[in-house]
DNA sequence: CCACAAATGCAAACTAGTTATCATTCTTGT
DNA sequence: ACAAGAATGATAACTAGTTTGCATTTGTGG
């Protein structure tokens, strides 16, 4: 969510182009891809793979703000901001991104003057987005919690869908243990929810999940 | 801090125009401004009072985001990203306040092209302050982050201002329960960082209080 | 100036989540 | 097939924060 948005919001054919334009770079799995205090000078559109996005505290605690893939994009911050990058971003698996930098953008721009608009907007709703995830921890229990990561992680994808996550990963996200995620995933399992596996979470019963939070 | 921008960054001449087409209204202390689901059909320039900005969850729970005062503006994510209000505003103190429409920023905009920057700019900024609220809130300890909250409410006063605050309004903004949070206080107190008053706090040792949460 | 409301202080029982440690299971590379 | 590394499971002691209930202090309006 702290990139989910703006390419994917665009026309088609923009899109398109966009990316066209743009430069196709590899990262290998636990590869960097920025850091904070790092110039912004461009921001990314994952073709492939997937990214964390989050913190490393001093202590070596990692604070996830979200796990994004294909069709995501981050980067936009700091980049329109024009202040240097305030997370770090890693390839959580081998990953294909696109580097869209300040003259791809500008193109952009210039060929359709509605895109700021859609910036300023998808913006907007990142910040609600994050407002979101702060109530949520702190009103929500932790198998709570879990469930409105879980949803959002596995995106439209059917009853059944198979989410490659580490209990660690789903942990740094939700903020808590490792140890308290596992027993939330246990509560999750025994509601026949969702169905744990050695790096990834298949999920049986979506509505049951979004029932959680609500009810 | 969910809408401490924007207006503070503009050039003082067209801000003053900005304020001076905008409409003057006064609140009441306790009065609603904004609720949850409104159309938001305009934003709010603070000219004195304070509002608390945050959400009622449907247990009666408060969540506050933030507690602002004159010069700030809130409002803005809503209406620019056009979409209904998702966080509820109230009138903190008898308050005046400065609405600004469509047409006024829009003026805004013809008269300063480079004001849709701005805008961009300070939104960004924004979504970074919540991931600094964040990340503070999974790593830092009630007294670190009652540290933090106080700091950010004095702004740039001297050591000795008095800020208007309860002990439930801070423990609201904290996160924490007011018992947590006055004892978070009690601390910060035996270190001859703040002096507890009725309804408000007074700041000591901001150095002290800045240390604590670095160090 | 007195009564009432608002804000704070305090104590005890409870709960959720953390840290630490170790065992087990699964995957992968050789 | 086997060793090494990665991920999960499980247990116990501990800690921070919550809830509940009540007492005390402070401010305010009639």
């Amino acid at each position: 969510m702290a990139g989910t948005g703006f390419v994917k919001a665009l026309p088609e054919r923009i899109r398109r182009d966009l990316l066209a334009r743009g430069q196709l770079r590899g990262f290998a799995k636990g590869q960097i891809i920025q850091q904070r205090g790092d110039v912004a000078k461009e921001f990314w559109y994952i073709e492939s793979g997937s990214v964390q996005v989050g913190r490393y505290g001093i202590d070596g605690r990692l604070t996830l703000f979200a796990l994004i893939g294909a069709g995501d994009t981050f980067g936009e911050l700091a980049f329109m901001g024009e202040f240097p990058r305030t997370v770090d971003a890693i390839a959580g698996s081998d990953s294909r991104l696109i580097r869209i930098g300040q003259s791809e953008l500008q193109s952009l721009m210039d060929s359709d003057p509605a895109v700021i608009g859609l910036l300023l907007k998808t913006m907007a709703l990142t910040v609600q987005e994050v407002f979101d995830l702060i109530e949520s921890s702190r009103s929500l229990s932790v198998p709570q919690r879990l469930a409105v990561a879980l949803l959002q992680l596995c995106g439209d994808q059917q009853d059944g869908a198979e989410i490659f996550v580490t209990q660690q990963e789903l942990a740094d996200l939700v903020g808590v243990s490792r140890i308290s995620l596992g027993k939330a995933l246990t509560k999750l399992h025994a509601a026949a929810m969702v169905e744990p596996g050695y790096g990834a979470v298949t999920i049986r019963d979506r509505t049951g999940l979004r029932d959680m939070v609500s009810a």
